[in-house]
DNA sequence: CGGGTTGTACCGCATTTGGGGACGGGCCAC
DNA sequence: GTGGCCCGTCCCCAAATGCGGTACAACCCG
């Protein structure tokens, strides 16, 4: 088994060589390349004999920031696995990073060993976050508070879900066995107690979570 | 620190007594409820003392599945969190259980050991998810392939991704500086290349990442 | 009982949207 | 240089949609 090629991007010199000094250590693990920059980094690059197998990357960085250094390096290395490694667990900085094709989402009080784990787990196919990003991954996914507070009643709800699988008001009315008009009627409902005022929004706001 | 109250719901007796066997075992656990269907499991939750905490299910039930019995397991204990526990690394049924509230989701190679890990994981606020399915929640984040794919042009992708946040034509229109009828335009012709028909069904199938 | 909410249904009107075609400029490749 | 593709612009028409009403039966709650 050849040794994973790794390369680190981590503005603090002090984190940066507690990260060079353990992961190369490991005789799992080769540093290609370790950068204090995002800019220093993507330019050090095309020097690189082989290029990196696993990116670890800070998000907080001077300059560029690591989320929006990720689309230029998947985009270069589009075969890597890029673990993000932060303090910040907002959902925001998160869901920006899994959009932008991050492999991974460790934070940055995770212990050494896991860290490693975390390097090999990529590679062996996996996507290592730690627990508090794990679970607003999935968070993203739940019904939104709107969605199951009783703003709505249970038939506007499926009138919702309805409009959201991208269905017209004829196909809605077939499919909730309506009339066409009273579909409409139920539409006019939702928009006023949600708050929107197009289908698209509806549709756009239910998808991101935030209804 | 109490035993963490466990429920299993697993219809293959072998898996389900070996499930049991091990977990109950463990000084950490407490199996309160063992049921070999969803129906049996609602049926027995009224007579606990103690409603369990975790619920680890299958997916693959007599009767009612696992996803269906989901929503309902979830509005009679809205605390608990639910392990899904199965063969399938679907992506739909992966997609399905989360929407639906599931915590965790673990397939069946897992060995038992990891179960027992991926139950006291997610009462430590984690969302245990096996390899293969972590990477397909992140895939479901990442740009859509026909979104990446030279499908569409620069402009058309930022038209499209106007549209997904939910603007009108002249929102669009205005955001990347065209005129209405030029967006109009882009808009059919996006249409045409992605197979849509409508605006809702392009933010829909986005957000599904069907795109 | 009255008032609020929900489910159902309808009408009319202004705007948006989907579907079609047409035109010109720029750029690139053959 | 000619043909093709992308971009931006414009027009027309029919259908869908948003927005404002009205209406009534059934409920539940105080």
């Amino acid at each position: 088994m050849n040794p994973i090629l790794l390369a680190l991007v981590e503005d603090d010199p002090e984190v940066r060589e507690l990260l060079r000094g353990y992961l190369c250590r490991q005789p799992e693990l080769r540093c290609v390349l370790v950068a204090d920059s995002a800019e220093a980094f993507l330019a050090e690059l095309p020097d690189l004999v082989q290029p990196p197998q696993v990116v670890l990357l800070d998000i907080h960085l001077p300059g560029m920031s690591g989320l929006d250094a990720l689309p230029l390096i998947k985009q270069r290395l589009p075969d890597a696995d890029v673990l993000m490694q932060t303090v910040f667990d907002d959902a925001d900085r998160i869901y920006r990073a899994l959009c932008a094709g991050a492999s991974g989402y460790v934070l940055k009080n995770t212990p050494l060993a896991d860290i490693k784990a975390a390097v090999l787990e990529v590679v062996g196919g996996g996507a290592p976050m730690s627990r508090a990003v794990a679970r607003k991954v999935l968070a993203h996914f739940k019904p939104s508070p709107a969605m199951q507070s009783d703003l709505l009643s249970e038939r506007e709800r499926e009138v919702v879900q309805a409009i959201v699988d991208g269905l017209g008001d004829k196909q809605v009315a077939a499919r909730l066995d309506l009339s066409v008009e009273t579909v409409r009627t139920y539409v006019k409902r939702i928009y006023r107690k949600l708050q929107v005022s197009s289908r698209t929004e509806l549709v756009s706001r239910h998808a991101r979570g935030q209804l």
